[in-house]
RNA sequence: GCCCCGUUGGUCUAGCGGUUAUGACGCCGCCCUCUCAAGGCGGAGAUCGCCGGUUCGAAUCCGGUACGGGGUACCA
């Protein structure tokens, strides 16, 4: 359990995957487990495969779909093999492989590993309380496990529909995982499971062994909630190596701990906070988002007794060993995701910074389609001023929206002027726009100079008095980027009409 | 009820038998400064859930126990 993963079979090659079910939102919990999936099948040199679990149609949606996919591009976690790229094994859509699913059951059927159970649900639900009540486990009790065919024909005769059933073998179910080490599960605890619903609809509990079977999956890492159907999975592989589905192999396991809320539980898809659409709609970088998942559970190793917590997806890719990951589940913190997302932001480019922005200048109606060279020229200036203020893209929005918006839309808040502008304040505004009139270049050090030299020494101000009502008649706030550059990018008469304006 | 997993400052995390228990976020203070940030420096904050055991020595190994979480579906 400790350093390298050994594949399954000797130079077998890692195949991980990815394969949520498209309900609700795409969520960060969901995204975390892909990372992670990913990371593991990038660090190993292997194969990553995005497969949907779309059994359920009464809780799915292509919308749902849609998202995961779109969601899955802009986080940039690339599969080789999947659901819009195709590859040997698909269809990767499992609505789009119920024959595959239809024909596993049958053979497990025939091959007498599975078998055909009548209980109606109220039966059921009266056993398992009598069971509980006993003190035993809660699970399925087998009564229908060797129904002769008379006694079969008799049900089907009172009108009952069947549901299959997986015939557990009778023992105790052991596993190494990944990121727990061994498991066990007691033969009592784990019973014959429902794999064909009465509809005729295959289970999650079948067709997702059966499409990692098919699909040569040799490592699945997938979030805690399902660790203990793991035994029920590995008892189905034994089975498909009967049967001859896949290649006989089982493959190894590894849960990862969930990222909770705010309360201890468990981040659902309906938590607002949960919702990764939102976050990109904040302006979180994928990269800066999927840093702070990653340090959920994982963090880079130490070099030379220093911590690194802020890296690239490479930088992950390269040092991420599962050994590392820790099964302890992790509180989502929106502060420390902001403040690594602003890490993120100041690592890059300015020039890149500005083009990142573009979609969110739009949204706000500030910068129009097709994005004019005016438009592009100003956000490349004026990124810099912004650049190591925000912690998320859209925040430079409100930072700039001075520039940007035409001047009959100019506010000015309220009580900001009201602190600022009064009579003292429109007094060095008027000064202020004395001096900046007639002055012959329109550049930030000219403009500096100027009212330096006009409200510091010429008024005798401190600088904080001096340039507060000027930044509040310009840019409409006391909080804005720095004031000289931002009036050289506004222009000499928006400069002066908005000074004009405070008076 | 039964089964499984987990437990290091508020949060995340390092730690793998001997450390003044690591770092980050957050918080507080100072510096820088045209505001806000960024950056720099410093600080507060953890009897490593608890009880026993092994050991010269335990956050680290073992056993209990408490608490939290998950499962116990014809959801995934």
């Amino acid at each position: 359990m400790t350093d390298t993963v050994p594949a399954p079979g000797p130079s077998k090659p890692v195949v991980a995957r990815f394969c949520p079910s498209p309900t609700g939102n795409p969520h960060v919990g969901m995204a975390r487990t892909a990372l992670f999936s990913w990371a593991f099948a990038r660090h190993h040199g292997g194969r990553f495969v995005f497969r949907i679990e779309d059994t359920d149609a009464s809780r799915d949606s292509q919308e749902s779909y849609d998202l995961l996919v779109d969601v899955m591009r802009w986080l940039g976690l690339d599969w080789d093999e999947g659901v819009e790229v195709g590859g040997p094994n698909g269809p990767y859509r499992q609505s789009e492989r119920m024959d595959v699913y239809a024909d596993v059951a049958q053979r497990l059927l025939d091959a007498g590993l599975a078998y055909k159970a009548y209980d109606s649900a109220e039966e059921l639900e009266e056993r398992r309380d009598a069971a509980r009540a006993a003190g035993k486990p809660s699970g399925y009790d087998g009564l229908h496990r060797d129904l002769t065919p008379e006694q079969q024909a008799a049900y089907e005769a009172e009108g009952r529909k069947p549901v299959i059933r997986f015939k557990m073998p009778e023992k105790d179910w052991t596993f190494d995982d990944l990121v727990r080490g061994p498991i066990t599960f007691g033969a009592d605890n784990v019973q014959d499971f429902v794999i064909v619903r009465a509809n005729g609809q295959p289970l999650y509990t079948l067709t997702n062994p059966t499409d990692d079977a098919l699909m040569g999956i040799t490592h699945v890492l997938r979030g805690e909630d399902i660790l203990s159907s793991t035994p029920r999975q590995i008892a189905l592989y034994e089975a498909f190596a009967q049967i001859g589905v896949g290649d006989g192999s089982t493959p190894r396991f590894g849960h990862l701990p969930y990222v909770t809320g705010a309360g201890n539980r468990k981040l659902s898809k309906r938590d607002p906070e949960s919702n990764l659409l939102g976050y990109r709609e904040q302006g979180f970088l994928p990269e800066g988002l999927l840093n702070y998942l990653a340090l959920l559970g994982w963090s880079l190793p130490a070099v030379d007794g220093v911590e690194k917590d802020v890296f690239s997806l490479a930088e992950m890719v390269e040092a991420f060993e599962i050994s590392r990951v820790n099964p302890n589940p992790g509180r989502f913190d929106l502060a420390k995701c902001e403040a690594i997302n602003g890490d993120h932001i100041r690592l890059l480019d300015v020039e890149d910074v500005a083009q990142r922005l573009v979609p969110y200048f739009q949204a706000a109606g500030l910068v129009h389609e097709p994005v004019s060279d005016e438009a592009t020229a100003l956000l490349s200036a004026a990124a810099p001023l912004v650049h190591e203020r925000i912690a998320k893209l859209g925040e430079a929005v409100d930072m700039l929206r001075f520039l940007f918006i035409d001047d009959e839309h100019f506010v000015v808040d309220e009580a900001d002027a009201a602190k600022n502008l009064d009579e003292s304040g429109r007094a060095t505004a008027r000064a202020a726009r004395d001096a900046l009139t007639d002055l012959e270049s329109w550049d930030t050090a000219s403009i500096e100079a100027a009212l330096r030299s006009a409200l510091i020494e010429g008024l005798g101000l401190k600088p904080r008095l001096a340039f507060g009502p000027v930044r509040v008649a310009v840019t409409g706030s006391r909080i804005s980027p720095p004031l000289f550059e931002s009036l050289e990018l506004l222009g000499r008469s928006r400069t002066l009409a908005r000074l004009s304006a405070a008076l």
